[in-house]
DNA sequence: GCGTCCAGGTCTACC
DNA sequence: GGTAGACCTGGACGC
């Protein structure tokens, strides 16, 4: 089945699909060939489908989802691809600011700002912490064993993420041993059982009305979760108070505004200071501007 | 083949 | 509040 609906103007799929390696990550998955992104979405009714998400038109995004959908499931499946794809959100402050910057104004121009999230905080936090300390390519081991250990296969199509349930039922060593998760298994194991248990309830995080820096102690307080992980996973909540800095942000950083001269994280955070509230934004646009000359960057 | 280092950090103990 | 050391793993690199 077909569902067609409207976006924004200036809205790209692909500048939103490649705004962040999240693209590569199961249960995403780019299909270069056939031109759209694909994931497993699991409806509020438990039912689980696979859909390919396309732009064949500047105003019109098409989903194809294999089998009979109901209208209750199309309007589902619709929620959560607009979560994905941040189609939910008002970037219109973000442009305007970004036209006031000569070194901006190309984000608006491009339509880029969107980061691709999951449908659930707890994806991306658990994912969150599967990038911290390593390469992108053991990140990639480490989020796929997780969809195809604990996860739940949908026939070739691919796998779902597991529920916090699936990951607080197996122990310590299955994490570190079969996930290869390492020291972080512990972490992703205290979140999951904390979250099953009732203790944690970070979906919530997304409608928060906490002030920024209350939010992001909160985030900070689950084990785990440093300044790097805790200042993405704001981006990916709509709040961009916070950097995120990590080594390959650092390094891209002294590229583009020191000639290669390394220098404090302070210095990089002063940089940015006078973008206020959209800073986290802004610093992610410069060190990733590059990508956005193609259409399939990596 | 083997050892070393590094990679999209975080926690804890200690000062 | 700042800092050192430990922590998992895979891959690149030099020998």
């Amino acid at each position: 089945m077909k569902i067609a609906f409207g976006v924004p103007d200036n809205f790209s799929l692909w500048r939103t699909v490649y705004s962040h390696g999240w693209c590569s990550l199961p249960p995403f998955e780019v299909d270069k060939k056939n031109d759209h992104l694909k994931r497993v979405l699991q409806l509020s009714n438990r039912k689980m489908i696979v859909a390919e998400i396309s732009q064949t038109s500047k105003a019109k995004l098409n989903i194809f989802a294999a089998g009979k959908i109901s209208l209750k499931e199309r309007q589902d499946i619709i929620l959560q691809m607009k979560t994905c794809l941040r189609l939910d959100e008002d970037y219109s402050e973000f442009y305007r600011e970004a036209k006031k910057h000569s070194h901006f104004r190309w984000v608006p121009y491009l339509g880029a700002g969107r980061l691709l999230r999951s449908p659930s905080v707890f994806e991306d936090v658990v994912k969150m912490i599967c990038t911290t300390n390593c390469s992108w390519a053991f990140t990639e081991i480490m989020v796929g064993n997780l969809c195809k250990k604990l996860g739940w296969k949908i026939d070739d199509s691919g796998w779902m993420f597991p529920t916090p349930k699936a990951i607080a039922e197996v122990t310590e060593k299955y994490l570190r041993k079969e996930i290869r998760a390492g020291y972080r298994a512990p972490y992703i194991l205290e979140l999951s059982r904390r979250i099953e248990n009732g203790e944690l309830d970070i979906e919530s995080w997304r409608t928060s009305t906490l002030p920024t820096d209350e939010l992001f102690m909160e985030v900070r307080s689950v084990k785990g979760i440093g300044p790097y992980a805790a200042g993405n996973i704001l981006k990916l909540l709509g709040r961009y108070d916070y950097l995120g800095i990590d080594s390959w942000c650092r390094k891209k950083y002294f590229e583009i505004h020191r000639n290669g001269r390394v220098a404090s994280d302070k210095v990089i955070e002063k940089h940015y200071e006078p973008l206020g509230k959209w800073k986290g934004l802004f610093f992610w646009m410069d060190v990733t501007k590059q990508w956005y000359d193609q259409k399939f960057p990596f």
